[in-house]
DNA sequence: AAATTGTAGATTGTTGACAATCTGCAATCT
DNA sequence: AGATTGCAGATTGTCAACAATCTACAATTT
């Protein structure tokens, strides 16, 4: 029964774009670089015709784009478009916060909170390394707990198209006890069933992300060739 | 020179997904119908494999849709999926009218004002006709002002999307003095340089055209239920 | 007569091949 | 020497054909 499902939804085109988007976001084909279609129809063992298909959904995405007679190359984003990108996203979150404040069940409060919980154990014992993934599953939450699959695809679109940005400054350097405290903010919003305030916190928790990148770019620029961040 | 730049952009790929485009919103392909890969083929005198790749991109646009051995169909969209898309355009759009508050020229400001005495004078001429596309250039105009294409892309993705909805309830019968009225509510908040104003009015200006929407479709659905209950 | 099965036609999914274009390097010219 | 031209290899854009799958209708069975 359950493999029927799988087959049904799993072709091989899905899980051509999955793959190819994995090998994009990963940075296994370098930002900038050109998509050479024999090389990865060789790779998947299949012909070019279902790949270049994949990377026509892939440019809609964003992830990759194409010049006439030249293929298509994986994007690239400078500082100027992820600013553009993060202004978009603060919107959009910020249309979860509002909707979550007005109609979130318990059940999603409760969902929220031990998402908070998990992240601020995994700050105390400063495990960074956990702490990402857990930062996305918890966006990742409550995008989809809005029951608006339109604005879930569109941020969803937008993280993907974030992870080409060249640095990621908001990783490990980032604002990590901030977050959490932008994190309690925003479920207390939610909580107290304040849309308004809700709204302005989701905002508020993308924009300060997008200044933390801003400042951090900026330093980086101004002691360009000296990069003593600890990797 | 400019037959140069023409070329290089304006390639097979990018007319025939233009082209299909057109075909999917203007209805000449309709919604929820099969779309014949042989039958489009012959049309535009190219092979299937073009007209594959462009109708992935068209996939991911959210114009069509793909089930596997069967094909593409056109998008067909309830109204529920209809009021996901306002309130995500209701807030990029609240993100539109804030950034012109903070960042819009003076010349931008006045092609505002142009565009709104364009549809006062249509509105007072009865002249229906030409008020749509006064009303969508409106649009258009504003969402290109903000320098922000991410924004852009994505709020003029979902206006087309938008194309896909059974009916045109927001056409002529709709609020034509109101909608004028909420439009120059949001240029005064922009010249007045009030980016909470503006984004509040940009945001409500979308908000206010889906109950618009709603209560129309909901008499529309009284009306059938009264009256005889066949199809 | 209703349901089931089988078959023919149509349509999609995929492939391999060919023409057009581009890139990099060597030979040539000033 | 430096710049230009021409060629060879690689890569993309497009096509036509084949296999797999689906749809619709007729024949068969109960």
């Amino acid at each position: 029964m359950d493999q029927l499902a799988v087959l049904r939804t799993s072709t091989l085109q899905s899980v051509l774009e999955k793959e190819l988007e994995k090998a994009v976001l990963s940075g296994e084909l370098a930002p900038g670089g050109h998509v050479n279609e024999n090389a990865l129809s060789g790779r998947f063992g299949v012909s070019r015709g279902p790949i270049r298909e994949a990377l026509r959904a892939l440019e809609a995405a964003g992830l990759v784009h194409s010049i006439p007679n030249r293929g298509f190359f994986v994007r690239r984003l400078d500082l100027e478009e992820a600013a553009h990108i993060y202004d978009v996203r603060a919107a959009l979150f910020g249309l979860a916060g509002e909707t979550l404040a007005t109609s979130a069940t318990q059940q999603v409060i409760a969902g929220l909170n031990r998402h908070i919980a998990d992240m601020e154990r995994a700050a105390e014992e400063r495990d960074f390394d956990a702490y990402y993934p857990l930062n996305l599953a918890f966006h990742r939450f409550i995008i989809e707990s809005t029951g608006n699959p339109v604005l879930a695809d569109y941020y969803l679109d937008l993280v993907k198209q974030m992870h080409l940005f060249r640095a990621r400054s908001l990783g490990p350097g980032g604002g990590l006890a901030v977050s959490n405290a932008e994190h309690r903010e925003m479920v207390a919003a939610v909580t107290r069933r304040d849309p308004l305030a809700s709204r302005q916190a989701f905002t508020n928790h993308v924009i300060f992300a997008k200044r933390r990148l801003l400042a951090a770019e900026q330093t980086d620029t101004q002691a360009k060739g000296a990069g003593s961040e600890g990797a």
